[in-house]
DNA sequence: ACATACATGTAAATAGTTACATGATTTC
DNA sequence: GAAATCATGTAACTATTTACATGTATGT
C-alpha cells in the first residue's frame, strides 16, 4: 500500500487538506505508517488528475488559503478495490535492535543511555496511543482494534525493558571481563 | 544504519560469503532488518574498496566458488565508531494495520481470512524466534535480548488476536447494519 | 519435471525523504 | 526574538528492491 492509496483512504474518512492529512499520519496512523509533505502533495495532485479526489479552495482569515480535498465516488470504489487486493504484509526496521545485537561493542554509558531512551520512547508511544483511544469519539471499530494492538505491544515491551534492561548491562560487562581474562 | 554498515556488523561476528550474510538477514536478523542480494553484493564490493573488509576465494567441489569475506582491523574500528553514532530509531510499516483501519470496507470473508493469516504469521514468527533462541549456542547476550524482545511482542500479539479477532468481525458487522438502517 | 539450495553480480525501476522556497500568525 | 503552527509545493537525492543473467547439484 503506497502513499497515494493511503491518502485516498484518509479522505474516505472525511474531507481534509494536505496539511491535515499529514496530521493524521502523525496521530491516528503514526503507529503503522509514516508520510512526509514531499509525498502527500504529489499524491493529492495525482489523485486529482485521475478524478479520484476533488478539491475546493477555502480562503481563511489570518491563515493561508487551503485546498480541501474530498474523495469522489470513483475514488471510493477504487480504494475499496485496492484494499481488497492488499496483502497484510509488515515490515519493521529497528536500529535499536541493531544496537542491542552489537551491545558488546558499545561503551557502558552509551548502552545505558540507549536503553533508557528506548524505555522513555515506548512510554511516550503508549501514552499517545492511550490518549487517542480515550479522547476520540469518531474512531471506527477497526481503528480501535489497531490502537489496542499498539497498546498491547508497547505495554509488554515496557514491562520487558524494565525487568530486563539492567540485567543486560550486567551480562555485557561480565561477557567483556571473560573475554579479556579467560 | 544502512546495509553497508550492517554487512560490516555481520562480518564482525565472523567471516562469511555474501550468500551466508543473506542467510543471517533471514535468520538472526530477520525480526528487525531485511536485505536482498541486490544490496548485499554492492555493499561488500564497496567495503572491500574502502579496505574495511578483505576476502579470499574458496573453490569448492560440486558447489560454485565463493568469496569468503573477513573484517579488517580498520573495519572493526569503523563499525564500532558508526555504532556509537547510531541513534536507536525504529520504523514500522504495516499493511495489516491499514486493512484493519478500513476493515469496514472489506467483505466479511476477506476480513476473517486476513485475521487468520495474521494470526498464523505471528505464530510462525514466534516459533522461528524460539527455535533460534533454543538451538544456537553462539549468540551474544545482546542477540539473546533482541530475541526475547521479539518473542515478547509476538506472544502478547498472539494472545490479542485470539481473544479479539472474532470480536472485531462481529463489531464490524454490527457497525455495517447500523449504518444501513439507522 | 520442478523447485530449492548453492553462488555472484548488474541495471533499471521504485518509492520515498530531505531540503529548499515562501510567508503570515501565534505562542513562549 | 525564537520557535511552532498553518499552508502548499518542487527538485535533488538516497536507498533499496525487483528482475535479469548464468550455472550446477540435490531433493521431491
Amino acid at each position: 500500500m503506497d502513499i497515494n492509496n493511503l491518502c485516498l483512504g484518509a479522505l474516505s474518512l472525511g474531507e481534509a487538506s494536505g496539511y491535515q492529512i499529514k496530521k493524521m499520519f502523525e496521530k491516528q496512523f503514526s503507529h503503522f505508517q509514516a508520510a512526509s509533505f514531499g509525498s502527500i502533495y504529489p499524491a493529492l495532485a495525482k489523485l486529482t488528475e485521475q478524478g479520484l479526489v476533488s478539491f475546493r479552495e477555502e480562503t481563511q482569515e489570518k491563515r493561508p488559503t487551503k485546498k480541501v480535498f474530498s474523495i469522489t465516488p470513483a475514488g471510493r470504489q477504487q480504494f475499496a478495490k485496492n484494499l481488497r487486493e492488499t496483502e497484510p504484509s509488515e515490515q519493521y526496521r529497528s536500529d535499536f535492535m541493531v544496537l542491542m545485537t552489537f551491545a558488546h561493542l558499545l561503551p557502558q554509558e552509551r548502552l545505558t543511555e540507549v536503553l533508557e531512551r528506548q524505555t522513555a520512547q515506548i512510554k511516550a508511544e503508549l501514552e499517545t496511543l492511550q490518549e487517542i483511544y480515550a479522547n476520540n469519539q469518531r474512531l471506527t471499530c477497526g481503528m480501535r482494534f489497531t490502537l489496542e494492538y499498539g497498546i498491547t505491544v508497547n505495554q509488554s515491551l515496557l514491562a520487558l525493558m524494565e525487568q530486563r534492561g539492567d540485567q543486560l548491562v550486567l551480562e555485557i560487562e561480565m561477557e567483556k571481563r571473560e573475554a579479556s581474562a579467560p
